[in-house]
DNA sequence: GTAAAACTTTCAGGATCTGCAATATTTCAG
DNA sequence: CTGAAATATTGCAGATCCTGAAAGTTTTAC
């Protein structure tokens, strides 16, 4: 894919600006603890004002926390160019396994992200979490997908969000051991998992 | 149950304080948003000093979210007294049920949550959520029922995350229609999908 | 080269949230 | 009933968060 290339000046100086404010954050957040680190810190780290941090992300969690939204379209692209005879649970384990591959792409930053996570617990609810742009918009895809209006059956709703609670418990685990193991794996068995309707062990 | 008795005069008026707290946020954002009310108003409204309402809600959002950690070693004990052989998502279904009661006997004030949760998105990822403290007790009553070590399979934490996506997504499509259907068949339902392995409809 | 568009900065100010010390209330023992 | 001990409430100072508006700077495009 195309990443850094095709941007004028302006936005490849946006772009830089932005993802050194996420590194500041994500590596004294890392050391200092979220409440030990203030906006002017990060603001400071990366030589622009605290007002232009706030002009990129809407508070001091923002700039932790990662893309999110931003591949929401993508995700959905991914969705609805799988062949309609797909199962939504499996085209949404495939669509999970190119996320994953994303994360791995960027392994140390996401390693520390979630190192950050788990040391600043109040910042779990946000990971890979319902009631964002994201989900909606998956939810959106399942539903076309799967022929159904939103909001009548719950299926695509539940579809979703079951998806994306195999996807942050594949990621805790991969923090957890260390980014040792393929998250694409431990994504495929949290998926088994749910296909298999979770059956004791 | 006992909710009300069994207390001194002192700790009934701190309940007194803290639910009327809760009603007033709830209502003055529902009338006003988030964002126009202000902890001072929420304060005045039950007429104590604003200082007393950071003493029982570390945040206004948090005077929105309800009872939450609260009810988690209730929920856990439910878990305990389970027959060993009640399968995990079996038995997690009935722990859901009787949370959907507990939700039912407030039937009112939760539509009025639910309400506020869907006005402001931002309450959103903190509806019925992971990460928290509830979600920690439930994954380790889980685990000790499964015999497994905490951390190892991931079973718990996926069994534990879908099992609240299915509470959460019951919750809403409840409020969505105005409260009308029994919330413990949505949740019977959203096991049912969940136990099938979510096959498409 | 210049004008328009977009980005950064400064500044003012309201709101959130936390310690701390003072005050008021409740409890409980005598 | 009364006086201490325990606990809650309050006011206050202050750091931080976050936003709007206006002024200044850089980039773009013609």
């Amino acid at each position: 894919m195309d990443s850094a290339d095709e941007l004028g000046r302006r936005d490849r100086k946006k772009l830089e600006t932005r993802t050194a404010l996420e590194r500041a954050a994500l590596t004294l957040v890392a050391e200092r603890g979220l409440a030990g680190v203030t906006v002017e810190d990060i603001a400071e780290a990366v030589d622009v004002s605290s007002r232009t941090f706030f002009n990129y992300f809407p508070s001091k969690e923002d700039a932790l926390i990662g893309p999110g939204p931003a591949s929401a379209a993508e995700l959905c692209e991914r969705l609805e160019e799988l062949p309609a005879d797909v199962p939504v649970l499996e085209a949404l384990r495939l669509m999970s396994r190119v996320e994953a591959e994303h994360v791995q792409q960027q392994r140390e930053q996401w390693l520390l992200r979630l190192k950050v996570f788990e040391q600043n617990p109040s910042l779990l609810p946000r990971l890979v979490t319902s009631g964002t742009e994201t989900e909606r918009a998956i939810t959106a895809a399942v539903a076309r997908r799967a022929g159904i209006e939103l909001g009548t059956s719950g299926y695509p709703e539940l579809a979703t969000a079951a998806a994306m609670a195999a996807f942050r418990v594949a990621m805790i685990r991969w923090s957890a051991a260390g980014g040792r193991p393929e998250l694409a794996d431990l994504v495929d068995e949290a998926f088994a998992q749910l296909a298999a309707g979770l059956p004791n062990p």
